[in-house]
RNA sequence: GGAGGGAUACCCAAGCGGCCAACGGGGGCAGACUGUAAAUCUGCUGGCUCAUGCCUUCGGUGGUUCGAAUCCACCUCCCUCCA
């Protein structure tokens, strides 16, 4: 197997769509560094997993020693991308777009390389441009071709307002790989119009035009819908260590795979194949093979100190039951007399009120000291228990008589 | 400006004078099972120092009634059609 097909192998994983293939196993043939860009709109600055999808496939050209171009597009953001959007979008601030280009360059060097990675903003360009040459621009493209775009489409036939501005958007998109002389651009299958408008605008100044590679929306935790904040079902990159893991460990068998296709350096695809054929013969545990996933991913945010400390967390308290280690004791003040375990089960925040914790001691998922609660009126004199509800959520505490 | 329709618990959605703390679904939590926090099945999913008890909830305010999420009036917000 050539060196090229490996190349072309690994570009290729995961990917919804390469436009086209024979300039990308072209382009590679040149034996030069590719200039691969991708373009940020700086209005999400907390990311999650999902967000990162592309940032790996950047990665991946990075470790085959090509260019990453992360193009912040501090100008395009004051526009608003009206992608997906049916609704005109408000423009962001010049600081908002400053204040979450920071926040963006913070995370992503996580997954990139960050000696390999040219950080840009296409202010750089448009700052500086004229109304003339913008007019220019504007000149290359058609309504009706830009009318093709899906959303424009259905809000032109709904007869929603679409502003000119958004109309530059794709336009403007497409210019910064003219300015940037990209050989590939990167984007959500979302992204795809805009990107193709980049292929064209190169071809008309004599460039070659960027090999197109679109990267699908990963699902969320729950397997269906996108991932997203507002749905919450979003692993964050910047979410602790126990939370990356057990969310990850959460997702359904059938989800890993996805996330393993998508999110992992250390599983080639022919491992992938043969660890899935190796699952359905009863070979290998799923389980394992999301233990391996959630280390990686772990080890990926947080370094593989932590993930060895996830993993052994899962283990006590996932599979072994145990106590976790690191349990602080919480100190209370309560009556002399003492204080009854469904109060204290809501003062330690394990149940949300009184009364749920009536109802988990009745569904005897409250345990004091290990032993099963089953007598809500149960009274706790000063002293120090273990309190538990369910297998993971744990409280130490040391009642002392209140000093009234 | 005119004519209709709607607002119910975290979300969707029934209910249309007492049997309503309010059907059902989703989500969430718990239990069982399991070599997983997967899958599957079951239960729970207003609050209260703990009660076959009390208190608060059905857009808001007032009213009718022994009794209202349910009827009436006004108000606020949303949607559809007409102009």
């Amino acid at each position: 197997m050539s060196e090229l097909q490996d190349a072309l192998d690994l570009i290729g994983r995961g990917t919804e769509e390469v436009i086209k293939h024979e300039e990308l196993e072209a382009r590679l043939k040149l034996g030069r560094p590719l200039r691969v860009k991708a373009g940020f709109d700086p209005t999400a600055p907390d990311l999650h997993i999902g967000h990162t999808v592309l940032l790996n496939k950047m990665r991946q050209f990075q470790e085959l020693g090509h260019q990453v171009i992360f193009l912040i597009g501090d100008f395009t953001g004051m526009i608003g991308d009206p992608t997906g959007k049916n609704m005109t979008r408000k423009p962001l601030s010049v600081e908002d777009v400053a204040e979450n280009a920071r926040t963006y360059a913070d995370q992503v060097f996580k997954v990139l390389d960050r000696d390999r990675t040219e950080l840009r903003f296409n202010s750089e360009w448009f700052g500086t441009m004229s109304a003339a040459e913008m007019i220019k621009l504007a000149a290359k493209h058609t309504v009706a071709r830009l009318l093709e775009r899906d959303d424009f489409q259905k809000r032109f036939r709904g007869e929603m307002p679409i502003a000119i501005h958004e109309f530059l958007y794709p336009l403007v998109q497409g210019y910064d790989s003219v300015a940037l002389e990209a050989d590939v651009e990167l984007g959500g299958t979302d992204q795809k119009f805009n990107l193709l408008v980049g292929r064209q605008l190169q071809s008309d100044v004599g460039q070659a035009p960027q090999i197109v590679i679109t990267m699908p929306l990963l699902e969320g935790l729950d397997g269906v819908n996108k991932m997203s904040k507002s749905l919450g079902n979003y692993i964050g990159i910047n979410e602790s260590p126990n939370q990356i893991f057990g969310k990850t460990m959460s997702i359904s068998d059938d989800l890993m795979w996805r996330y393993f296709e998508l999110m992992s350096f250390r599983m080639s695809l022919d491992g992938l194949r043969e660890a899935r054929r190796a699952t359905e013969q009863g070979e290998r545990n799923p389980r394992d093979l999301k233990v391996e996933l959630a280390r990686e991913l772990v080890a990926r945010f947080h370094g593989e100190q932590a993930a060895d400390s996830a993993i052994a967390f899962w283990n006590e308290t996932v599979r072994g039951g145990a106590v976790p280690q690191d349990l602080v004791t919480r100190e209370l003040h309560v009556p002399p007399q003492g204080e009854s375990i469904a109060v204290l089960l809501k003062l330690t925040g394990l149940t949300s009120s009184s009364s749920e914790s009536a109802r988990k001691i009745a569904e005897r998922a409250v345990r004091i000291d290990g032993v099963v609660a089953e007598d809500r009126a149960l009274v706790l004199s000063p002293g120090e228990y273990l309190l538990q509800v369910g297998k993971r959520a744990f409280c130490r505490v040391r009642l002392s008589p209140a000093a009234s």
